[in-house]
Parts: structure tokens; sequence; C-alpha cells
DNA sequence: ATATTATATTGGAACGTTCCAATTGGCTGT
DNA sequence: ACAGCCAATTGGAACGTTCCAATATAATAT
């Protein structure tokens, strides 16, 4: 099709005419305005009604400039988390009366840019994007320098001017960790994500200080990277049991992952979360279900989702910063 | 915000200046003319990139009255299903020369039809949608009278006068249903799903053919309703063996249903496959990596894509029909 | 050479809305 | 009764593009 040519349009000035005002009133009607009359509104709205009209949101927003269309670039939708996320954001934007859409980047760089030169074409009001692997901080400033509001979110883009919204990483696994090291555990690898992505440094340096503060020198050997999905996770977990055979616990990089280790732990005929503590990173849904129940670190989306419609409500002010979301350990039984 | 106000833009007059041509051969650059000449076209392709133009897609399509973006409205996002048939749907309409925006309807039919009513605003070319529970005909038929290109996936609407792509849910179930009868299995259930949603019934009746046809008188006690999510499946599976204690299989409405149900099965001390086999309906990747591996019914969402594709392209042609997308049993350790 | 046809290019009108400046109408106070 | 004022309403211009009919240019045939 490439098209999709609708007959004739029925126009503000047809509902002026049934409604006996001027296209002007239609307008200020159409756009809330409190400057006129309520006869003059419940005339409009009733022409409306019966005359069948579509406001047409192209011709609106050529003339006003504005746009109350969000754009929200994810990175992964077939991530569960990502794909929460996604579901959170939506909510929260609607809530403010603006309108999301949702594109997905599959972790593809050149994808990414060329949905986004695309968005720009349609011109949405702001940017929300979960940006893809090998991101460059120039493509942001210079998609921010042309006016657009943009936030990040989970991950960081160093060098970004970019209000960026994320959990504390650095936090959460550190609390994952002690707590692993509370239990009495030692020997603790830190398995799963790739360092092409910033939120994979903090989380790791979260692993890291727990275990230097608990006096327990840092083997590499102990931190394997892998894709962020499932299977990525069984055969960091596989890696790292082969130059490592006596290892108690496993700090992940994320539910997914833990997902992965899990499957293999039980596959060597060993069981999770007595033989081997495992603690993941997101608590998706499934963690809670499943059996063992997964430890994770709790990050909220619906809190990230709200922070980032509070930065979007005050671009103006220029935010810049970094909000850092809480998160919080939760214990069941994998460790 | 709710505003996007950019300073001063940059428009096709600035290119034809630039380029020493008309906005009307500009334009036609643009559109992708073959009418114009390689001298006239690299000039204006010249100045493009020098001056910074961005095409303005609001005042191309409120003069020719067309418009490339699809509109896909699905019904669950968290759904791992639905995911992965969105980004399938999306790479597919990519491909078409198109743009897709997604929507979520959070299975509930007046945020369905308030995003559709928003997206006829945005002018969409058409609209991809995974009906919400109880979604009437005469919603649906009116948006197609009104001119709007719609296509249904996954799910039928009873008297909607729709081109509809799903997989054929009959022939899947029963196919399931026949490889455990195969196995010896004379005591299965069929679990999980809602008969709010057409598949239910589709693949319910999948599974009492198969039954029927084995001469195995039908029970309904075998058969037990949930919500669509891994908990459903959980408590469905339990709910089952509650009053029927000596089941040896079981056919679940999806993968996700089997999840919990294979929760459940393990959590009483049993082994999935060996104790009571299990088998799916959808082929998540999960289910290929968890353990035991998954028995399922492989529903391809790249097949699926490229018929609804096929259909939009053909839309003129006023395509009602119904396209089963075929499905193939997969055999893995769960049964 | 000129007439003919085909090909490239062009300026003005139009799409449906919002903005702006101007007008109308209803009050109030004198 | 009239000036003054505020509120509500209005018609025309403008947003950036594509369409259309017309013109300019090039190529071919006579």
């Amino acid at each position: 099709m490439n098209s999709g040519t609708k007959s004739k349009s029925v126009t503000v000035i047809d509902v002026a005419k049934k409604a006996g005002v001027s296209k002007s009133t239609v307008s200020l009607v159409l756009t809330g305005s409190p400057k006129v009359s309520d006869k003059a509104r419940s005339k409009v709205e009733k022409a409306i009604d019966e005359i069948g009209y579509v406001y047409n949101r192209d011709a609106a927003s050529l003339r006003s400039r504005k746009s109350n269309l969000v754009a929200i670039v994810i990175n992964d939708l077939k991530n569960p988390y990502s794909a929460q996320l996604a579901v959170g954001l939506e909510k929260q934007i609607r809530q403010m009366g603006l309108f999301s859409m949702l594109v997905n980047s599959d972790e593809n760089v050149e994808t990414q840019s060329s949905l986004v030169r695309n968005l720009k074409e349609y011109n949405v009001a702001a940017f929300i994007i979960c940006p893809a692997p090998n991101t460059s901080a120039d493509w942001v400033n210079s998609l921010v320098e042309q006016g657009f509001p943009v936030v990040h979110i989970m991950r960081e883009v160093a060098g970004a001017k970019v209000a960026t919204v994320l959990p504390d990483n650095f936090a959460g696994t550190k609390l994952a960790t002690q707590h692993l090291l509370a239990k009495g555990y030692k020997k603790i690898a830190f398995i799963g994500g790739n360092e092409s992505i910033s939120d994979y440094h903090q989380r790791l340096s979260g692993y890291t200080e727990a275990m230097t503060l608990a006096e327990i020198p840092f083997s590499k050997k102990l931190c394997v990277q892998s894709k962020t999905n499932r299977n990525g996770g069984r055969s960091a977990m596989e890696e790292v049991l082969i130059s490592s055979k006596d290892i108690e616990a496993v700090v992940c990089f994320s539910d997914v992952i833990a997902y992965g280790a899990i499957e293999y732990i039980k596959a060597i005929g060993k069981q999770p979360g007595k033989d081997i503590a495992v603690i993941g990173f997101d608590d998706l849904e499934d963690s809670r279900l499943m059996s063992p129940a997964l430890s994770t670190i709790h990050v909220d989306a619906n809190q990230i989702a709200i922070a980032v419609c509070h930065i979007l409500a005050n671009i103006k002010e220029g935010n810049k910063n970094k909000t850092l979301i809480g998160v919080d350990l939760i214990e069941r039984e994998s460790s």
C-alpha cells in the first residue's frame, strides 16, 4: 500500500458550519482553550460527534510546530526487563497527556540511528533511549543540539550531555555480594554481561568493591562475560566452573543470566541454592515463581518510568544529571 | 513539555536555493521520482547534506494524504511471544519501506480503543491488531468502514470483516495430543488459557478432537482454564492434579503455561517428562534451553509477520480471509 | 532548418490546522 | 445614554510539503 488515502476528510470547517460557529472557535475547543463559552463548546462537541470528525495532527503540528509524541527507543524488546520497562514508560507517558510510540533497536547502533532519523521526520517531541552498545556521545550530543529533548535510560554513554536514569548498579551488586559474604561464602564468581555496555562496569565494580572490603583478593578468573541471554548465562556458568571447580556462589549480571546459570547447575546434578548459591539482578516476575525462587536485586521499572517523565516535564531546565534509582535485595531460595 | 518547538526549520525551499533548483525539483528528489536528472538529483542531495535538512512528514502527509506509518497494537508486550511477534513485524514492515510504531493495549479493550482513536489522528496508514479480549466486531468493522486497512493477528473476532493471520491452533494441539497418545499416555489434561479469547477454543478443540479420535471420552475435569501467565499455569496444574491424581500428561495452552506447570510438578517432587509429560505451544527461545527442554508446538513468528505484510501490500484487494500459519511439533525432553 | 515529441523543470494552489490582530457583544460605572 | 473595558468570537495568513498544469529544454524526425 504505502498509502492510506482516505476519501475526503471532514475538517474543522465542516464542524464549524454544522455548529454555527467559526473554524477558529472549533480550534479553540479542540485545543481545550478556557476562553470559549460553555454554550459554544457544547455546540461544537455535539457537531463533532454527529459529523464523525477526526482531528488531523499532521496539520496541527505543522502549523503549531508542536508535538506530543514521545519516542521510546528500546534496545531489545525480547528482553523481559526491557519489555517491562517499556510498558511502564508507556503508561506513565499516557498519564502525562502525551502519546508514546515504541521502536526496537535490537542492540544495533545502525538500526538505532536509522530509527531516530526517521522519528525526527515524524516530529517527535522527545526521545527516551536505552542506548545500543557503542552508541557515540557525538551522535547523542548532536541530537540534543538539534533541540530534541533526550533522556537515556539504563545505560550511560560516556561524554553524552544527556539526562540519564538508571538503577544504582554499583550498590546493587555490592549488596548482592555482601549478602552472599554474610552467608559465609568466600569463593564468589561474577558472571554474565558484556563490557561493551556501561552497566556491566558498574555492576562488576559493586562486586569487586564488596570482595575487596571483605579482604578477598580479586581474581579475574572468577569474572566471565557472556551474551545477555539465557544461553549466555548457561555457558558463562560452565566456563567459570571449569577454571574454578570450588565456587560456592555466583553473582549474576541479570536474572536472565541467573536462569541460564541455574539451568547449568541443575544439568550437572548440583542444587542451586544449596551446592551453589545464585543471585540475580532485575527481579523479573518469573524469578519469584521459579524453583528454587531466585534471590535478586529488585529494580522498580515504574520508578524509572516516573523519574523519566519527571525529567521530561521539566526538560526546559536543561537537566543533564544522572538519576540513580534505588535497589533492594530480595532474598529467596537460591541463596 | 508537551511541545518540541524547534527554532526555525530548514525547508525544501532553503534546499532549493542552495542547490540552484526549484522546490518542486527538490520534492521530486525527496519522493524518489525517476523523472529528475542525475545532475539535479546530486546537486539536491549535496545541498541537503550541507544544510542539514530534515524532511517534514507532517507537511508531506497533510498535502499528499498519504502515510507510511503502520501501527502495531499488541495485546500484552510482557508476554514473550507477543514481544517476539512484535519484533518480527517491525523488521518486516521496515523492509517494505514503511515505518512501524508499537503500542500496548495490555489486554484492555478500553485502552485499545483509546489507542486506536489517537493513532487515527496521527494518520497511520494501517493497523495490525492483536485484539484484546471482548473486542467487539462492530468496533472493528467501523474502523474498516472508515477506510483503514486492518489486519488481525493471533486472535479472531467473531463477525469482524477483517483479514486475520493466526497459527493453525486446532492442528497444533491435535498434533500435540496425538504425540502424547502415541507415547502411550491416555489420561491427558488440557490446561491454561481462558475462554474469552478465540485461540483458546481452537486449541481446546484440537485436543478434544485428538482424544475423540482415540476413543477416549472427554472429561471436563481434565480441562482447567487459567490466566495466561506463569502463575496461571502453576495453579491450573495444581487444580487439575487435585481432581485427577493419575494424570500422565498435559497439553498446555502455551509455553508460558507449561513453565508454570513444570514448576508445580517439580515442586511436588515429581519429574516433568518422566512422571508427567508436558507439551507447550509457541516454542519460545527459553523452551529449548530449560531443563527438561520443553516439547512444544512451534509457531514461526516471522512467518506470521510475512503473511501480515503480504496482506498489507495487497490490501486494495479487500482481503478479509483467514490465513492459517502452519505449525510443527518439536519433540524434546519433557514428553 | 523546422516541426514534433519526449523529457525536465517550474511556480502557484492546496492540504487542515493554529496563530494573530481585529471585531463584536455584553457589562459596568458614571 | 455613552464611554470604557473585558470576554468571546472571527477571518485571513501561515506552517512545509505535494500536486497540477504549464513552460523550458533536449532529442528526434521530417
